[in-house]
DNA sequence: CAGTATCCAAAGGGATACTG
DNA sequence: CAGTATCCCTTTGGATACTG
């Protein structure tokens, strides 16, 4: 099995990249929240991602505005909201999201047809 | 905010049952490799996912069997080797697969440039 | 070769309560 | 409202050694 080639062994180390970025429980389900409605508030995303706790969406917050994937924005409002936003870069997450709910979709069937 | 829509808790639903069946450190590699080659023993999955051992690739392959995206044969060599195969299903994940290969090449890109 | 067995460390995530 | 603090549990994954 010929594996000495930098291209295969590039393309591991792109989607190991990838999936360190994005993977975890939560932050497909983030980022598809913000590009739907393009800016939530932290109540907003914690009503919508059922079950996260404010602690956990929290941290996952913090790691996509450090990967420079959405915005952070304080509201001088009373009492203070916050807004996030995707970033342009995000836009390029867009299709491994399309991708994914595609997918899923299509294996909610196959399951749903296997136990009818 | 409306979210009171069951298209958008579908499409979440979708997302979740995805990165729970895909999700992982090692999966997608697995898959990819399978996709490009075909056909790989244990041995070959092991020398190409760097740095994974035994027991866990072990662990990711039945996995991955259980949710029939690949299939495991046992060949009557001396000594036994065992081939996988990604299944016909497991097509549906190749435009996965190619989104984040995308994604990730160009955030590497991105980071080699920022640190250049 | 293709795993399994055992043990262990770290990360991820959750429950609950509290704060500016 | 938008978090933080604390505590704790489970899952994931890794090291090492061993087996048919």
């Amino acid at each position: 099995m010929n594996m000495n080639n930098d291209i295969s062994k590039e393309n591991i180390l792109a989607i190991k990249d990838a999936i360190e970025l994005l993977g975890g429980k939560w932050k497909f389900c983030i980022l598809y929240n913000l590009q739907k409605y393009h800016t939530m508030r932290f109540k907003d995303l914690q009503e919508m991602s059922v079950g996260i706790t404010p602690k956990v969406l929290s941290k996952q917050l913090q790691e996509l505005e450090d990967n420079l994937l959405i915005t952070r924005t304080v509201n001088a409002t009373k009492p203070v909201t916050v807004s996030y936003e995707p970033t342009k870069y995000a836009e390029e997450v867009i299709p491994v999201i399309d991708a994914l709910l595609s997918f899923g979709s299509k294996h909610r069937k196959k399951i749903k047809e296997k136990y009818s």
